[in-house]
DNA sequence: TTGAAAGCGCTAACAA
DNA sequence: TTGTTAGCGCTTTCAA
């Protein structure tokens, strides 16, 4: 049982195979309804589905692109990315092609060239975590980048806007009445760390507050990294002593929360904590959940894919674009503690419930 | 400059197109060492790829292979899924489309046809865990089920032997010397949970033990079910007190660890505990680092694309692969706690340390 | 050892 | 309103 051929239905029809193409693409002209109607049963009588390969000898478009990623394995955020990737290819009628390198680059060229091979439509690099990357060799350059931009530009691509979300995160903050605000980051160096800083120091400084350099903090991007960090904010004296601290990632925020409840701190009532990532397995499980600022994977993902097949006329060819990262509210933000009294009394307040407390719980 | 065809590295190379093809090909036979040269040479000269498509046109093998998963978003284990099956797809030159369906017959029904356009040589229908699925209406009969297994059977699957990885959990608690094991189970009532209960079970029969009935628990699959179902088996009176608990999954051994420390009960000196999954964020983080039984996802992805390249000849059309879930030791697991005085001395473990606890951090 | 030519299944220009 | 036909770029049979 070959599969048939649009001959086969223009022979059951009584039509010619144009006549039949016509009618299957949905061309408004021509045609009369009988003809349609005629064509219709014959292609479904026959069993008929056009060949996608040959279409696409012929019109040299395939309905296909190409998602080369770095890693779809160990991290728990592309698959936002891809699902929005997805939707988006879906709605516009193309399938993806997805290959992961590994971060391989002779994997990545062997990609490229066979992605090229297939003649897909259209291409997307994406990785997995915002940086900045050099170009592959041979990426079209109609290619759109995804949770990356390359180094020398030239290609359209959409990222995370870290400095939006980190003033986002600490303006939250402020406007719970904090003025004391670290900022725990990380010394791995990724190229959010710098951005959330600087918005971090954008948003403090609207307020009028300068924050001492003894609030910002580093340590590696995990649990224990946000521990050990969040342990020398502690140590300061308490008129220094940060009353919230806005983290790089939510991996260090739950550190800080085990720094706290060693020391007897309760979270929000005595330290207002705020995160990034809305790592779901993390800042929601916390207790309290915790507040923080989403990467907004699936918006991303959808915008790169509706970019590159051309749905979405993003005029510039050589432009970074930033997504908005939402602050995600949990319960991790509350009040500064009240200062009942200036000089050591740094036990009181895990005895004491401070008044204003109010979304304690 | 548009792409160079086959005529034009003939044209340059002073040959014909068969003799390009050949060529390019790699076929053994005619060909002068000479006029291999010279074509590989204009082919490089006038940047020369094959288009696929017109070869999938001519050859009918496009070298593509469709996998069709139902989600691929929300889940920590898709990753090594795909990465098996992206791994085994290039090995064997082969590209693959992905499509996630998010559960939805009507997208599903879609994709099939897609994919079936493109011609694609392989279909693989994944599921993110362990399930029995009807076989969706329009899957071509080569296709294999990777993660679940058609409830009419007619496919070939791969699937985690979850019975014999039960039995390989209590086996381990079994030879560090418990005899009173329980069982947290899940009342959500996957096929895993009772498969890894017959495992259960079985390892209990062949080392003698009958496990009554109160050590068998459930919960829902969540850190708090866990707990849960921990506190019920930790009221016990201590001569039915269990020494060791198995655990349907990572989550709910999570559980145990909270129920455990909340008594002043440290893991493995008074309880020893192993979980399922090893869903790295959870049993990797824990303190001490949970003993549990890895799905092997990566090696199912990869069985499966093998399986359905043909390059892995898997005999039966209508098998299913049970693949081998590995015990994966951290430091949950010790011998049971020493059994100083028979009765009413409940408070004891907590305060005196076992001599034999080894294995303690 | 090499080349000519048919044809994979479709679209689209052109003709009727 | 419909049909004829020339390719899209390749592989492969057959002939030289």
């Amino acid at each position: 049982m070959a599969r048939a051929r649009i001959s086969d239905v223009a022979a059951a029809a009584g039509v010619s195979v144009t006549t039949v193409s016509l009618v299957m693409n949905d061309v408004e002209a021509r045609i009369s309804d009988e003809t349609r109607r005629r064509v219709r049963e014959a292609a479904k009588a026959v069993g008929y589905a056009p060949s996608s390969v040959a279409r696409g000898l012929r019109t040299r478009q395939t309905r296909t692109v190409g998602l080369i990623s770095d890693q779809i394995a160990t991290t728990p955020f592309a698959g936002r990315m891809l699902a929005g990737a997805q939707d988006a290819a879906r709605e516009n009628g193309h399938l993806v092609y997805l290959v992961d390198t590994g971060g391989d680059q002779a994997i990545e060229g062997e990609a490229i060239r066979a992605l090229t091979a297939q003649q897909v439509d259209a291409m997307i690099y994406a990785c997995m975590w915002h940086r900045v990357v050099d170009a592959p060799a041979g990426l079209p350059a109609q290619a759109v980048f995804l949770d990356c931009r390359p180094a020398d530009g030239g290609y359209r691509s959409v990222v995370p806007d870290d400095r939006a979300g980190g003033a986002a995160a600490v303006r939250e903050l402020i406007a719970a009445g904090h003025r004391r605000i670290a900022y725990i980051d990380t010394d791995d160096g990724p190229i959010a760390s710098a951005l959330r800083h600087q918005g971090y120091l954008e948003a403090l400084g609207e307020a009028g507050i300068t924050a001492g350099p003894a609030l910002h903090v580093t340590g590696d991007t995990s649990a224990h990294g946000g521990r050990a960090a969040a342990e020398l904010l502690l140590d300061l004296p308490e008129a220094e002593r940060p009353t919230a601290v806005f983290c790089f990632n939510d991996r260090m925020a739950a550190g800080v929360y085990i720094a706290a409840h060693r020391r007897g701190l309760e979270i929000p009532r005595d330290l207002s904590v705020i995160g990034y990532d809305d790592q779901q397995l993390i800042a929601a499980e916390q207790d309290p959940p915790l507040t923080t600022v989403a990467l907004p994977h699936y918006a991303m993902g959808r915008w790169a894919m509706e970019v590159a097949l051309g749905v979405r006329a993003e005029g510039d060819e050589d432009a970074t674009h930033l997504m908005e990262c939402p602050v995600i509210r949990r319960d991790s933000v509350g009040p500064p503690p009240a200062q009942v009294a200036k000089p050591n009394r740094r036990r009181a307040s895990h005895t004491e419930r401070s008044p204003q407390a109010a979304t304690d719980r």
